[in-house]
Order: C-alpha cells, then sequence, then structure tokens
DNA sequence: GAGTGGTCTAGACCACTCC
DNA sequence: GAGTGGTCTAGACCACTCT
C-alpha cells in the first residue's frame, strides 16, 4: 500500500478519464474495473463511491454506473425573489433553470403544523394549515424536494390550494391578497439524507451522500410570517448565491 | 437481508444509544461491535460510516469511536458583518461562537492571485495580492479553513499585512483606509473534501464527508472589490443564516 | 506490545435490470 | 437468464495510538 489507499488511486484515475472525455456516458461494470486494476470489485465500489459522493457519477443497481454530465445550478437569492419574475408570470424557481425546469409529484393537502412551523405562522401548535409539496427535476434528473406551509386563514379556499397556482406562483397570489413577501429568512445546514429522500433524489445510497436541507421564512413588510418552505436539495446540483448589504 | 441493510440497522441502533445518552465519550471498539452486533468489522465500519457522515461521531486511527457533543454554528448573515460588530472591537467570526472561538495557524504573504481572484479584484492575472489564511477552532474542535485575498495597492503595508490585523480585523481596517466594505456576494457550493481539508479539518476520511465551499466578494460603496474570502467549513459544523429583502 | 481504525482479498449471495 | 450494482463474510495486513 503506498501512502494513498488503492480505492483512491483508482478514483483519481477513473476522475482523470472522465475529465478527459475518454469516459463518456457509462463506465465499465465493477467487475471489469476491478479485474482492469487489479482489486476486488469491492475496491472498485468504493472507488466510484468517491465519485458518487463528488457528484461526478450516478449509479443504477442492475443496471450499471453512468456519467453525470450536468452543470450546477446557479441559485441566486434575493434576485430571485423579487418582484421582477413573478410580474413575467413566472415561478421563483424559473429564474434559475428556465425551461429545463419541470415540476412533479405536486400534493396539496391540510396537515397540522409542526411546532416550529406553528410558531413560526403563529398558529396553535397542532393546528392544520395549507401544505404545498413538489418535487423539481432540472434536465430529468431531481435536484431538490420542497413543501411550503401556509397559514390557512389566508391561503384557504384561494388559488394557492390548487396544484396549479397559477401564474407568479404561490408568492403572487399572496401579493394579490394583501400578503406579499418582502423580508426573507433561510436557514441551511448540510445533513444525511433519510432513505425517502435517497429514494426521490435518486441519490444511490444514503452513504457518501449529503442533501441540503433549507427552510425559509417569508414575512409581509407588516412583519408577519407568511408562509415556511422547507426545502431538501441534492448537494451536488447546486451552486448557491447570496448578496446582502452590511 | 430484510429490506435495510445491515449495517443501517447498526447504525440506527448506535444512533439510538448516543441520542439516549448510553454511549457517551467513547464507542466500543469495532472488534467488539462485530461481536456483539454478530457483523463483520467492515460492516461496523461501514455503520460508522454512516454516522461519521452525520456529524455524530468522529474517528481517530489507533485511538477509538468518539462520540461528538457539539452544538451547530449558527453563522448569520448579514447580521455578521455589519458596523456594531466591529465597534465593539469583535472580529466577524466572533458573532457565531464568542469565545468558543480560536484562531490558528495564520500565515501571511504575498501569493499570485488565480484567475478568478484576479477578476474580481481588477488585477492582472497572476500579479500577486496578499493573502490572509488561518483555520477556526470551535471547542478545539477545526471547523473552517480561510483564505482571504487583498490587493496590495490598499492592504499592502497596513496593519492588514500583519498576522493580528488589530480590534475589528481586517474589515475595520479597510473602513479606516477608506475602503469599508457594505456589500457583499457569497457563492456556496457543497463539495467533497480534499487530503488536505481532510486533514486540516480532522474529517477522519473523505469517504462520506462534505464541505461547504464559500466564496465572498467584499465590496465598497462606489462598488470596487476589495476582499475575496475563500472558507471552507465542516458541513456538519454549521447553521448558515441568510437574512434578506426582495 | 497490545489494541485500534483503515484497507484489502477471495468468494458468496441478493435484488435488480435488460434482453 | 445473464449481467449488474449492493451487501456481507472470514481472514489478513498495515499504520497508528496508548501504555
Amino acid at each position: 500500500m503506498a501512502s494513498e489507499p488503492t480505492y483512491q488511486r483508482v478514483a483519481a484515475e477513473l476522475r482523470a478519464a472522465i475529465a478527459s472525455g475518454d469516459l463518456d456516458e457509462r463506465l465499465p461494470s465493477l467487475a471489469v474495473l476491478a479485474q482492469r486494476y487489479g482489486v476486488t470489485s469491492d475496491i472498485a465500489r468504493s472507488a466510484v463511491d468517491v465519485l458518487r459522493a463528488e457528484g461526478l457519477v450516478t449509479t443504477r443497481r442492475g443496471s450499471g454506473v453512468y456519467v453525470r454530465r450536468f452543470e450546477r445550478i446557479t441559485r441566486r437569492s434575493p434576485e430571485r425573489l423579487g418582484r421582477q419574475y413573478r410580474a413575467s408570470g413566472r415561478a421563483v424557481q424559473d429564474s434559475d433553470t428556465g425551461p429545463r425546469l419541470r415540476v412533479v409529484d405536486i400534493v396539496v393537502s391540510e396537515q397540522p403544523a409542526s411546532s416550529e412551523v406553528a410558531e413560526a405562522l403563529g398558529v396553535e401548535a397542532g393546528q392544520s394549515v395549507l401544505t404545498r409539496s413538489r418535487r423539481f427535476l432540472v434536465d430529468n434528473r431531481p435536484v431538490q424536494l420542497a413543501t411550503s406551509f401556509l397559514p390557512l386563514d389566508i391561503a384557504g379556499g384561494t388559488r394557492i390550494a390548487y396544484t396549479d397556482a397559477g401564474p407568479g406562483g404561490t408568492y403572487a397570489r399572496l401579493a394579490e391578497l394583501g400578503h406579499e413577501p418582502v423580508r426573507f429568512t433561510e436557514r441551511l445546514t448540510a445533513r444525511a439524507p433519510n432513505p425517502d429522500e435517497v429514494e426521490r433524489l435518486d441519490l444511490g445510497s444514503s452513504i457518501g451522500s449529503l442533501v441540503l436541507d433549507i427552510v425559509r421564512f417569508a414575512s409581509t413588510e407588516v412583519g408577519r410570517c407568511v408562509e415556511v418552505n422547507q426545502m431538501t436539495l441534492d448537494a451536488t446540483a447546486y451552486i448557491l448565491e447570496y448578496d446582502f448589504m452590511a
């Protein structure tokens, strides 16, 4: 054993092959890699694990290891939440990705609020709030899960309670209702994905992958929090950009 | 094999034992864990890998597996960059952690700028810039590496070029020099750590751990970028909070 | 020197995909 | 059914820490 573990050496060679374009689309099978590099298939898998953690490849059980040609999505705040985007009929997320985006699995329901959400929205703990959950695909790759929570006394019975919230999205409707969000706080943590997130974000395995957990609180001019949005992002799919003044 | 892999089951039990306080300080050795759960030591290690990715434990080769009792650091922007912090003689990072913070390995030098830094600072590519690098420990745990780049025509020969930049830190000195930073852009990505970062941040292994890479551009009232700060954070050590208006 | 985490082998079985 | 990724065993060796 040199100072560097074998699986790191194999990973480095595969990384170079991907960067140079020698490997595109798909990698040789683990068995072939193992033979080629003179290692066990377990070690070949460890090498692939490294690349997967870097977002360079994605693995599909029973199928193969595939190269991920994917440019990270740049997600700009606060520009993306400005009025100009909504005015043109675009929702928040369009600003980052344009036509490559697809929103699927939209589910709207009323659910009891968690204590964190209840406190933020100013309702009794356990009381129902409007819940909008959905999944974002970019170039058919799932990159984000999101669930919004809104107080029923504002959003109940409005267009917001429909799966299609209309042009400009939820925030445009809130503005029309006299509750335009103008101030935002985003709280960001990196953590290991749970099994459900591994599946819905196509992360392959919980080992070696992390997600970014963002909770955004949206408040109106008068300081009322009118939406809590919990987002789970594939950590390798994004660049987050924040602009602010001292 | 049930639907859930064995190493996940073992990880779940260890996680519960840590949460309940049954395991504190230190875990039994891998050999003991292997025997107790009736698995190979390799599998016991996989379980520990899961916990390490979650930031629950840290491993020390030749020594043991240790429980990480650590509350995440909340890093608030833009408050932390405001004048009030500097006025009281505190530097930026103090706002998040107070007396638990230690800054070590401060190295100040002049280095040729990378193309990204050169472009931002408005100097010729390859020209020298002032470079301040340092490492942050909180409760003796390394949590962040940072390197600042400043143009020599502003910072050269000033207090900023000393390892101790004085009360209020670099930004206070820039303000005194008539180049107070007032506008900031932070660009954040999650990525796998390189071997140097694994060592300096005590991440144990590059497998299963991610870092947050933040590049901050600090600009003055007249729109000149006077500092680029590249930070590498242990992803499991932080909560990042951003406040902004639409 | 004893004990520990980290890496690796050779071989096995499983779940899954693709033809 | 053949091939693929994912998990697991039993045993080995190494680098390191702690005494």
